[in-house]
DNA sequence: GTCTATATCCCGATAGAC
DNA sequence: GTCTATCGGGATATAGAC
């Protein structure tokens, strides 16, 4: 820890990164909700009013959290993609490396995901996304001429990655790397069911009869 | 507002009931990390200990909204599900009416699925997925007598609902009916989908090379 | 079963000194 | 850039009266 020459007190070399560490930290603990500035604080050694200097509020630091999260995020898939051959493993690649990070980085994923944080806030935020979405347009090259069944797909495939992901952290809080490979291997597994049932994503789903659904009050 | 008739203090006619509701309320205006047992109480009218008489704490509120919450999903994809012939469409079904319960009773499945609480701290909320389960089961009549492929089925689907739901929740947090419909339609599709491509499910996903992934340090 | 009152604790954020 | 001090607010939960 350096210290200031000219006084006593010391000084973070950089505070502002130290305070995305110990956030890390503090929600890997806690979670978000947990997380709160005053306890970053105190963990660091410096006064409650120090991050303030740095971070307009509360959101304002998790929101350089989850920056800082999607670049890992984007690394971690762009790694496990790199050496896959067709379009399919690689979108296979994509999805184990989804769940992977979820279960391997979790505070990084929940501050992405369910910190909250308003993004439209947060324009840095919206382009820490871009090296991610890039990645997703390898379904162009399944899709080819189809733009529309591209999208359709590549929504197809984020949301069962998502949904694998986030039912691990919460069926298996606890899973080890035994269980993270399992599970990151059924989901790219069924990113390739989803990929090879694809036509079915376009058709007309056939009837929407629009039932109606018991409400609140018929239940009580 | 039911008067007591012994002084001029009103009571409550089920303040359990009441508190749950207001829960609900505050809920879908905050969210469950804005919802407090002080302010439930507040909008009551009854003091911030009234209650203490019947939650053991904060977390034992919202097990009971939980609950209530399990009720009318399971109610929800009961209906919907209801006059679908065959498996499949079942199935789809089931998903559409996932996906618009997570929109229509959004509050509901945030406590359901966000809200952190202890499943084994609370017998009753486990209780209340049962029904949810055995609609699952249908998948059996998609893989018959292979008990390990309908599993794994179930779970895909499980997964794909949820990441549509979750998903939609995330970028469209205002949606309107159209575009619920529009969700849960895409949702459905997927569905048929994942089904139409389940074989994949099984097959083994041909390499695990385990790659070595930056972590965070590597970045920094 | 509900109220009043209270104890205890924590948080976000600001002002002003150094 | 960090500190001290502080304001203002809110939460959970308990004790004891009615």
């Amino acid at each position: 820890m350096p210290v200031s020459a000219k006084g006593g007190r010391y000084h973070h070399g950089d505070l502002p990164a130290a305070l995305v560490d110990a956030a890390i930290e503090l929600i890997a603990e806690r979670g978000v909700r947990g997380f709160s500035v005053a306890e970053a604080s105190r963990r660091l050694g410096v006064s409650a009013a120090a991050p303030y200097r740095h971070f307009a509020d509360r959101d304002d630091l998790l929101a350089a959290v989850a920056v800082r999260g999607l670049q890992v995020f984007a690394a971690m898939i762009a790694a496990e993609v790199d050496d896959a051959k067709d379009p399919s493993q690689r979108l296979a690649a994509m999805t184990r490396a989804y769940v992977r990070f979820a279960a391997q980085e979790r505070p990084l994923f929940e501050t992405i995901f369910r910190a909250g944080v308003d993004k439209s806030r947060y324009p840095e935020l919206q382009r820490a996304w871009e090296p991610v979405d890039v990645l997703l347009d390898v379904v162009h090259e399944i899709c080819v001429g189809d733009a529309a069944a591209a999208d359709a797909l590549a929504l197809a495939l984020e949301a069962t990655a998502h949904g694998y992901a986030v039912m691990l952290l919460e069926d298996e809080p606890e899973a080890g790397p035994q269980e993270i490979a399992a599970a990151a291997d059924r989901a790219a597994a069924a990113t390739l069911a989803m990929i090879a049932g694809r036509a079915a994503l376009s058709a007309p789903s056939h009837e929407t009869p629009s039932h109606e659904t018991p409400s609140r009050e018929t239940l009580g």
